[in-house]
RNA sequence: GCCGACAUAGCUCAGCGGUAGAGCAGUUGUUUCGUAAACAACAGGUCCUCGGUUCGAAUCCGAGUGUCGGCUCCA
């Protein structure tokens, strides 16, 4: 419930999967008692969907807001007699409807929708089920001039074809003036919908697909009373003061501009973050083994053509020309670290072989796409490319599964993990692509995380483990990946080890990142923090207060000895008062602020109120120098 | 890339054919203060860029760029 509209940026494909289904082939489910029960409510207070499923009243919101959206269709028809509908199915907190139309929508044009709808809901239409034959349904939305409900028909139609069953009934459902194509579930009448409101104008294509019309898509919510609906609308509010293209302005993180579009500028606040993790990162590799390289980021173009980039990647690689040379900023690492591996003949007893690279990337993304640090043209990974003996493959995989718990634990997020296999277009034997399917599953059931499947959603080279995350707000990101690779940098790059028998044989790369691309990762921890960064991370530890200009001595003689252990802290020396101080530091939710005046100078101690509000008065300058120290080695979230 | 919207001071925004505005931030001065805003003065703009309409354009129209909401894509 907390998810917002906008989730579906993060998750558009299985929206439009899952509106397929709602429309055509969902089963129907019903639960019209559950919306009263006591658990129904209170999941919608927590806002959690998981339990909403288990209080089996979703299908019962569900239902209301698939009818929000056929009384919509309704509005939109009276407005436009001439329109033609797609599809209308319910989403996360709402619904929309697709439409062709013949001129562009406008706000003015929700707020005439908004009425006809109130309309229609005031005079109760009952909504009425019918099933007639085939044919006549089919006739009848052509007769209608609904050429989109007509193809959805005729898909059911060569689907029944292809497995060999009778033609289903056309199943529609009408309410007042309006009929569609509908399998339902819907609520009794059009008075049972609660409150409603349309919240967004936007493209999208017909199907999901770029050669089909593009319609304009109307987002509306639904709420089963007012106060919900003026809930969801605060909650909304809420998400855009902790997006993080807004705090990274405030707290003076990073800034975007259009001379480098789809790339940050990093200030030295947002710079430290960075590095901060980096280190960190840095940190666990060295303890687990790995070795870190640097490889170069512009790279003539025959590098491409033997990895397979040119002939599946090339649309998203920036090319220069260099002297009748083409060369390209490198999207991916992988390729040249083959070029480490074979700068002399490796022994069996080298691997797993784990070369980490902070590398540089670029990649031409649609410009349309690009948004804020979650979707970038430059960007760095915390990337490695591991070569092992393929017996070794299982360990290796739980090894880094445990990597990826640990480094989440630093900064709370629980990790999910997808297998995402084979997709149409890939490089190589598909022989040598069952194998390393089968050598993931393999892992992960041995490993007893629970995964999910999404199907042909791996890389054009090696089938995945992807990890996502979900932000304080329940959306979703993908953030860190794991690759089992038996083509493109073991086959491409002719890659071998001498064995222990003396034979030369075929390593297996793994490729994997575990923060995923630095950039993205900052703005996932951006919103789940709402920028109040835990301890260990704040690009300002604690801030320094004196109370006059006398207190400034000491509180620099302070702040000497926290940075002699490392630790990142200002003094607030202007002549503001102290409560200025107090909330300038708390707007840059600097963890700890540390009021110094006459008592704490006399007794060499300070006051230290944290961005909570919370008081400690009194404490030694040793003790809290200790205890900062202790609290940034912890890493805890 | 596609559909739509938006672009005014460092930030948040008002102005919408007739001399460019506010709050915060900034600078200077006064103030030296005990847990979320001391007081005053000053300064700050190619109203995104280019072209058009008009006696006159921040304002209307067109193109470009960027951003935002979606769609498609997403190692």
């Amino acid at each position: 419930m907390f998810r917002l509209t906008i989730a579906a940026r993060w998750n558009g494909r299985a929206g439009y999967e899952m509106s397929k289904d709602e429309q055509v082939q969902a089963p129907q489910v019903g639960a019209p008692q559950a919306a009263e029960s006591e658990e129904f409510f209170d999941a919608v207070e927590r806002g959690s969907v998981e339990e909403l499923l288990d209080a089996g009243a979703h299908s019962d919101l569900d239902a209301m807001r698939h009818s929000a959206a056929h009384v919509m269709a309704e509005a939109v028809l009276g407005i436009f007699p001439g329109a033609q509908l797609g599809i209308g199915p319910s989403i996360d907190d709402g619904f929309y409807y697709d439409f062709l139309l013949p001129r562009p929508l406008t706000p003015d044009d929700l707020a005439a929708i908004e009425a006809a709808m109130r309309a229609s809901i005031a005079a109760d239409h009952r909504f009425v089920r019918k099933e007639v034959p085939f044919a006549d349904g089919r006739a009848f939305f052509e007769g209608r001039n609904q050429p989109f409900k007509v193809e959805i028909l005729d898909d059911l139609a060569a689907r029944a074809a292809a497995s060999g069953t009778a033609l289903p009934p056309t199943s529609t459902y009408e309410h007042g003036p309006f009929i569609d194509l509908c399998k339902g579930p819907h609520v009794a009448s059009t008075g049972k919908i609660g409150a409603f409101k349309l919240l967004a104008i936007a493209g999208a294509y017909w199907r999901g697909d770029a050669k089909r019309p593009m319609l304009q898509r109307i987002y509306g919510t639904v709420w089963p009373t007012q106060e919900e609906l003026d809930q969801y609308l605060w909650r909304r509010e809420q998400a855009k003061l902790r997006d993080h293209r807004r705090l990274g302005v405030q707290l003076d993180l990073f800034s975007f501009h259009d001379v480098s579009p789809g790339a940050a500028f990093w200030h030295p606040k947002g710079w430290t973050l960075y590095r901060t993790l980096e280190n960190a990162m840095r940190e666990l590799q060295a303890r687990r083994g790995y070795q870190e390289i640097y490889t170069p980021p512009l790279v003539h173009r025959k590098l491409w053509e033997q990895s397979g980039h040119w002939d599946l990647y090339r649309e998203h690689m920036f090319l220069i020309e260099a002297e009748d040379e083409t060369f390209s900023l490198k999207p991916m690492n992988c390729p040249e670290s083959t070029y480490i591996y074979r700068s002399r003949v490796r022994s069996y007893r080298e691997l797993p072989l784990r070369l980490s690279e902070y590398g540089k990337l670029h990649r031409n993304e649609l410009s349309g796409t690009l948004s804020g640090l979650t979707r970038v043209r430059h960007f760095v990974t915390d990337d490695a490319h591991i070569y092992v003996r393929p017996d070794q493959i299982g360990s290796e995989i739980e090894a880094l599964l445990g990597e990826v718990r640990e480094a989440y634990s630093w900064v709370g997020l629980t990790p999910s993990f997808t297998f995402g296999t084979r997709p149409d277009k890939v490089l190589g034997d598909l022989a040598l692509w069952d194998k390393a399917e089968g050598m993931i599953r393999e892992a992960l059931d041995s490993s007893g995380v629970a995964y999910r499947i999404k199907e042909k959603d791996g890389a054009f080279y090696a089938p995945k483990i992807d990890i996502q995350v979900e932000d304080a707000l329940g959306r979703e990101w993908q953030t860190a990946t794991i690759q089992v690779d038996l083509v493109m940098l073991p086959e491409r790059f002719d890659l071998y080890y001498i064995d222990e028998d003396g034979t030369q044989q075929r390593p297996v790369a793994i490729h994997r990142a575990i923060y995923g691309s630095l950039e993205r990762f900052i703005g996932v921890i951006t919103e789940h923090f709402a920028g109040a960064f835990p301890v260990w991370l704040a690009p300002v530890q604690a801030v320094l207060i004196p109370i006059a200009d006398r207190h400034l001595p000491a509180a620099e003689e302070l702040a000497g000895l926290l940075r002699g252990r490392g630790l990142r802290i200002e003094v607030d020396g202007s002549d503001n008062r102290m409560q200025n101080k107090i909330r300038l530091a708390q707007g840059q939710k600097v963890p700890y602020m540390l009021v110094l005046g006459d008592r704490e100078v006399e007794g060499r101690s300070v006051a230290i109120r944290n961005r909570a509000g919370e008081q400690e008065n009194g404490i030694g300058w040793d003790a809290f120098v200790e205890r900062l120290a202790q609290e940034t080695a912890a890493r805890k979230p």
